[in-house]
DNA sequence: ACAATAGTGTCTATAAGACAGTATTGA
DNA sequence: TCAATACTGTCTTATAGACACTATTGT
C-alpha cells in the first residue's frame, strides 16, 4: 500500500501503567478509581493521552509522576537518578477496547519500592495499592463495602501480561532490586522473589546463589537487624543487568 | 488527568513487520524500496496504516499476507495452520520518527521458514531478502549497483530490536522451529541456531540436548540425506512452547 | 577408500536442591 | 533461656562442555 499519510484514520493514543510494588509480603499494583463513565466507579490502571509532541516514555513518566511522584529511571535514557524502573510493555488496540472511540494504549511496565501511600494527583479520584491476586481473582476486585467488579476496559489483561513479564524478567535480569530500598539485605531481596513468584525459597540455597553471582548485589558495609535476628550485610544493585546463571523459579 | 476523548491529538497507527528467515547460513529479513518521500529509494521495512476497524495483530497479517503470501500464525489466535510465527514486537513513537506528521508504529516480529523468493504485492516497489548483519552495519545496506543507505525512518533500530528478540526467544522457547519446514532435521536444527546467534554449535551436544528435551520434538518416522552424509531421522515441533532447562547461547 | 553428516557414549566441571550446623541479635 | 534471622558448609543429582568413537550415506 502507498504511503499516503493524507488519507490515515485517525486514532487516539493512550499510555497505561502497571505499577507493581512488594508490600506486606505480597505484589501489589496501583489502581485509580474512574469517576466518569465508561466504567464509572470501577477500578482501572492509571494513564492517559499522550501529547501530540511528547515521546511515549515521556508520556508514560509524566503520568508516573502525576500519580506517585515517583522519577522514573528509563534504563534507555542516560539520565541516572533514583526512581522506579520503567520500560515499555505492549500495545492494546482492540478496535473495540474503548467504546467511545479508537483508542490504542500503549502500556508500560513500572517496578517500583515500597511507597508510604498513593496520593491522588490534581484529579479528585483516589488511587490505591491492591494485591495482583485479588485484582485478577474472576470476579473482580473490590475494597471493603465495594461491589466486587472487573478492572475496566481490557485492564486486566494489560495487568496480567505486566505481571507475567516482571515474574519472567526477574529470574534472568537483576531487576527484582528495584522493588528494594537503596540499600537492603539478602533476606529482603528474597522475600521480594517470594512475593512475585508466590513460593517459598530455600534462605540458604537463595543466599549462597545471590551472593556467588558476581555483578549482582555490592556490599556497602552497614548491618540492619531491621528483619529481627542477627545483623545482616547491606548491599545495594551492583552494575549487572542480566544474571548468568539465571535464578531459577520453582515449578508452581 | 481526565479522560477526555473529545479533545485528543490525533496520530496515524501504522505497523512495521520484521520478517526474519534463515537463507544460506545466515539470518535475512525482509526489506522493500520506498518508491516516493521521505526516503526515497531507500530500503525500509514492509508496513502500513491499520485500518479504522482492524486489530492491531490482524493489521499486521493483512500486511505480511500482502508482502509475502505469508498465512500469520498468530500464537494467541485460536486458528492454528501452517504459516509464519507471529508476535508483536515494540512500539515506536517519537515525535520526529517520520518527518511528515505523527506516525505510531506498532512492530510486529515474524518468522518464517526459507521461502523461494519475495514477490512484491499489487506495488510497484521491489522486495528482497538481506542479511541482517548487512542491514545493521553502520554505513547501511546497498545490493550491488546501489549507495550504500541506512533504513529509512528508526527501521534500523526496529530491526535491531527484532532480531535481539529472536536470539534470546529460541533460548528458552521452541520457536527455532519456526525458522524450519513442517519436517526438519536435528542438523537443520541446529543450523537454525548457528545463523540465528551467529556462532557454531557442538553437533553431537545439540543432538542429545534437543533430543532429550520433552516435548520439542517428535519424530515422524522418516529420514532425508538432503544434507548429505549419513539418513537423517525427520522431526517436527512438538506441542511444548517453553524450553527447560533452556538451550544455552554461548557467550560471543 | 574417503569425505561428510548422523548419532552414541564417556569424562569432567558447574551448579542447583536438600539440609546439618553455627553465629548474632532482641525479647 | 528461646525465637528469629543470617550465614557457612556438605552431600547428591542434573546437566553442559569437550571430545572419542561408531554408523550410513554419496562420490
Amino acid at each position: 500500500m502507498p504511503y499516503d499519510p493524507s488519507a490515515f484514520p485517525p486514532f487516539a493514543v493512550t499510555v497505561d501503567l502497571v505499577v507493581l510494588t512488594v508490600r506486606r509480603h505480597s505484589l501489589c499494583a496501583l489502581v485509580v478509581r474512574r469517576g466518569e463513565p465508561p466504567f464509572q466507579g470501577r477500578w482501572a490502571l492509571p494513564g492517559g493521552f499522550v501529547r501530540a509532541d511528547e515521546d511515549l516514555a515521556a508520556a508514560a513518566a509524566r503520568e508516573l509522576a502525576e500519580e506517585t511522584g515517583l522519577c522514573a529511571h528509563d534504563p534507555a535514557a542516560p539520565a541516572q537518578g533514583k526512581g522506579a524502573h520503567l520500560e515499555q510493555l505492549a500495545t492494546y488496540g482492540d478496535p473495540k477496547r474503548d467504546p467511545r472511540m479508537r483508542v490504542v494504549s500503549v502500556a508500560h511496565l513500572v517496578l517500583a519500592p515500597d511507597l508510604p501511600a498513593p496520593r491522588a494527583g490534581g484529579d479528585a479520584y483516589s488511587a490505591r495499592w491492591a494485591p495482583v491476586e485479588a485484582l485478577l481473582n474472576q470476579g473482580g476486585y473490590a475494597r471493603e463495602g465495594e461491589q466486587a467488579a472487573p478492572l475496566a476496559f481490557d485492564h486486566a489483561q494489560i495487568l496480567a501480561d505486566g505481571v507475567e513479564r516482571a515474574r519472567s524478567k526477574i529470574e534472568y535480569s537483576s531487576l527484582a532490586t528495584a522493588f528494594c530500598p537503596p540499600e537492603f539485605t539478602v533476606g529482603e531481596l528474597r522475600r521480594v522473589y517470594e512475593a512475585v513468584w508466590g513460593v517459598a525459597l530455600d534462605p540458604r540455597n537463595f543466599h549462597r546463589k545471590v551472593t556467588g553471582t558476581v555483578g549482582f548485589l555490592v556490599p556497602t558495609g552497614g548491618t540492619t537487624t531491621r528483619q529481627g535476628g542477627r545483623p545482616a550485610q547491606l548491599f545495594r544493585a551492583g552494575g549487572a543487568a542480566l544474571l548468568n546463571p539465571p535464578m531459577l523459579r520453582p515449578e508452581v
